[in-house]
DNA sequence: TTGAAAGCGCTACCAC
DNA sequence: GTGGTAGCGCTTTCAA
């Protein structure tokens, strides 16, 4: 009978008909826990998000990101279990779910801390890495920033520019480093001034951000173009501009980082470097479901490709 | 064993500490597959997000209900399945995991056509219809909308407004409708103009909206205040008039519903309702625990009290 | 091609 | 207070 409803082995095809009718007559469907007891598997992906679900959820990407996953992961009769950082609840560091054969892998999605992130490494349990990088773990996935942040300076020194700056805040996550060093590996190739000039960073809030940038508007070799770590960071700072009388492009060319659905709607609208965050998801449950099906299989580190999205907030450079 | 391990019945204090001393040295976690086929219960309960995960977690009003949920579930020892809506492989509107045993019951947050919420309330599962109502589930838990609208107008009132305008959207979910309610009874108890003049609603977006209420505040009996259906109104409409400027709150007083992080920061901060987000996921979490404690509990709706933030946006009537 | 039966890991019960 | 055992519902294997 499970044959017949699994699909599986020899069955005459009327009597699976047959089942299969008294089976829908009945309402019945298999029972998951005795199916995960005898399959040694439960169907079940951990989604691990940091620090909390609810800071994660606020993030318009991340959101996206599971969209995907979670799309993919259904077509696999696969499902999320939701799991946030919990210390009370996890003992070092490691979410209660796993060890309790609760899920068969787990994707891991948020700006983790070194700490948490080794001791996660450690697991016996297959992991993916999501819009990150790590040494502790075999599969990760992410995004070729590198190459994002080349292209940026490419488009902007096509316009003319030649003054460019980045405005990168001081945490040090594994993308945006890659981002600036593209960016930088970029203005070195052009013969454009140094990191030293080039590089505004180290800030943590929008405000202290942008008294450093206006520090160097007001200089004499002022930046003419600026690349943002991220689009709420431009957003935020072509609004203070427009509000102190900068404008945007017509003085300062900007350009984001992610295509968030506010870069379309914004005045102007933003030129951003888009990631296919819904795609990033379904990749990675691609590589989790690969690597559940397959432990022995070797590590695989993915970077996809981003799109510049060239918009109004870019424009050709002022004589 | 599995008592020493539970805390259950009889064991010797002894006998326990040496058990567990075993299990931590052999790393030993009792299997959730077993565990569950035994108990017949999966410590699982089912977080349904409509229409899709994506959408609701881009909402930070989701977000932290779930925040508080989860933290409420974890203590409980139960865990998020997250199901988003997915019409292909959802057999009449009712998500895979559901008739599964998956679960042990499930939470529904998002704004769910009415189609679809008749054919979850018929679900034998139990179930809790949180932040909104409807008749076919026996619990639901939302907020208390009613006297919302009415404080937000006692407090306009004791400003010294008398025309007093309320903008909504041309949608039709339980909570607004209640805020409309209270809001139009409390004009109604003090004498001020009727709901024709009152409420400016059935636009959809906010660029609509912004056109209908610049038509009222052009003609000769102008609101002086205005009470928004939710935040990110609010604030949208206050920096559009901003714009075309219309001061806030010196020519209109402005209060919006939600109390989103957002309305702390905007100029001027925004006068709202706060909602306790966090308590809300809490008491949610508290009641589908006691519904499938005991199924035979008799239905409980609950709607908690909100509060009225006083900020900035709302000031003494102009004379 | 079909039906019967073993056993996945756990907990609750029962005899000791 | 302790250890042994039945059986949860499923899939898979094996015999008919």
């Amino acid at each position: 009978m499970s044959c017949a409803i699994n699909g599986k082995g020899r069955v005459n095809p009327q009597t699976r008909r047959r089942i299969l009718a008294a089976c829908t007559a009945l309402g019945y469907a298999p029972n998951a826990a005795g199916r995960h007891l005898r399959l040694q598997r439960t169907e079940t992906i951990g989604l691990l998000l940091y620090p909390t679900c609810a800071s994660e959820f606020r993030n318009s990407f991340a959101a996206e990101v599971i969209e995907g996953l979670e799309n993919r992961l259904i077509e696999a009769n696969y499902h999320l279990l939701l799991g946030g950082y919990h210390p009370q609840a996890d003992a070092g560091g490691v979410p209660q779910f796993i060890g309790q054969g609760r899920v068969d892998g787990a994707v891991l999605l948020g700006k983790y801390p070194e700490q948490v992130l080794s001791a996660l490494a450690a697991l016996p349990l297959p992991l993916l890495l999501l819009d990150s990088e790590h040494e502790g773990f075999p599969d990760t996935l992410s995004t070729d920033g590198y190459a994002a942040g080349i292209a940026v300076v490419e488009h902007l020194v096509a316009l003319g520019h030649r003054r460019i700056a980045m405005l990168a805040y001081g945490h040090d996550f594994p993308n945006p480093a890659q981002r600036r060093l593209g960016f930088l590996h970029a203005l070195h190739e052009h013969g454009l001034w140094p990191a030293s000039r080039a590089l505004i960073s180290g800030f943590l809030g929008h405000e202290e951000g942008y008294h450093r940038l206006r520090a160097r508007l007001a200089g004499d070799d002022a930046p003419t173009a600026l690349f943002c770590e991220n689009d709420p960071l431009a957003l935020d700072l072509i609004r203070r501009l427009a509000g102190d009388g900068v404008r945007v492009p017509g003085q300062l060319s900007v350009v984001g980082f992610n295509d968030d659905e506010a870069a379309q709607s914004s005045t102007p609208p933003l030129t951003t470097v888009r990631i296919d965050k819904p795609g990033l998801g379904r990749a990675g449950a691609e590589m989790i479901l690969a690597r559940i099906a397959d432990p022995q299989l070797p590590g695989c580190r993915r970077r996809l490709p981003t799109t510049l999205v060239v918009r109004g907030s870019s424009a050709p450079a002022p004589h």
